[in-house]
DNA sequence: GTGGTCTAGACCACG
DNA sequence: GTGGTCTAGACCACA
């Protein structure tokens, strides 16, 4: 489970490159798929599979090591950090999150909508989801 | 019947703002919020409501256009156009669809998540907003 | 013959409205659709019938006016014009007119190519026409 | 393989330049002048050789992109595509698309005329430019 | 007063 | 060095 290559990056989505990849691995880790300690991928090797820049790989790794997410041992590779108080502390609601969570909604509506589904479909099978995983 | 201001831009999200902006134009459509025929804000009260350029906004109109999703009259204004038939025709549903609805889910919630939303919380949000437009 | 209202105008194409309003009327003098002396639609008429403002065609009726296509004789209406000597004598080839021709070359195949006809197939049909005409 | 400059754009035509400039390469691609896979200018060269500004020229290789005619690769550059199945697809050749293309053609050729072109130069011209390309 | 076109120029993402 | 985003601001076409 250490290693998972192929995050899922859209080479037609306006969102830049980096902040997809920033993105997909925070939320590996978020969901477990990334554990603490576990290694990620090589820069090159990432880079390779996901058919991007190694620059652009590299450039995503140094913005999670400065924000501690991961931490990388020099000659041994990049690996997840147990996460610290401060990410935990902030976690706390504001208007800016709320603002956040409103544009986050937006996309997945429109990404659903775009595979056919309507606003209340999406909200009802939402609905569902959430009740069965209680 | 105009319905002005307020569409939910993000300055902090990587998402380029006209992209964001064509997102949350779109979902007040889906959600009814915006109906058919109804006049979308002007291009410059928009810029100053978002507090952006006019040539974003102008952009973001220009490209509506093209998908069909509104109508612009010269020296009138831009409108909420019906649907055409293509549009209805995509919208079958397929296991396979079922199944990347599911995947969208699943990155919805976690991304909420790590913004310190509950997945209750989150269904409750969403489902406040696609009622309001009804 | 003498009314001909109808000159085609395309709401959907880039040109301004005035430049293809004007173009048409040009071109149904050039063809002898409009001749000499014939009367043209009130501004009012037309604008009705091309569903456009009635200042845009007023405007038109007065740059063809200055520029001694048309004469407007005030409380009966606006009529076409002989050609005056300027007119024909202008006819020589320069360069700008080598120029002009090859956009009109491109607008021409590219409306054919939207039609479904490859630029072989242009040439051959307009070919054949000239050669049937002689 | 590049092929750089001249496009043909006509300042003193109403058409938009960056609907002038779709045109032109629409045009050069059709007739073969750009082959698949070749490379279109930069951005910034374009508008250099046209002497027209660098966001005209982005912006018609942004619609053009959209259109599926041509691809982007990021910090690479822009080339052209392989024709996808559905462009092809409506090339059917009907009754009423000839009629339509006969009526095309009579216009191009009083246009032409009134530039002070007869119809057998017309001709020429435009096969001499189809031909270029193969 | 509405949207559309164009320019000039800054800054960013990517390779 | 490539394209992309955004801004500021002028001017035009249309109603």
């Amino acid at each position: 489970m250490a290693m998972t290559n192929a995050f899922d990056i859209d080479a037609r989505d306006p969102t830049p490159l980096y902040a997809q990849l920033e993105r997909a691995i925070r939320f590996a880790i978020a969901t477990g798929r990334l554990g603490i300690g576990d290694q990620l991928p090589t820069v090159r090797q990432l880079a390779v599979n996901l058919r991007i820049n190694a620059n652009t790989v590299a450039k995503v790794y140094a913005e999670l090591e400065r924000a501690g997410v991961v931490e990388t041992r020099r000659g041994v590779g990049t690996f997840v950090r147990e996460p610290d108080s401060k990410t935990l502390t902030s976690r706390r609601r504001t208007a800016a999150q709320e603002q956040r969570l409103r544009v986050l909604s937006e996309r997945f509506l429109a990404e659903a909508n775009m595979l056919g589904f309507s606003p209340a479909e999406v909200v009802e099978h939402l609905r569902r989801r959430v009740r069965e995983g209680e």
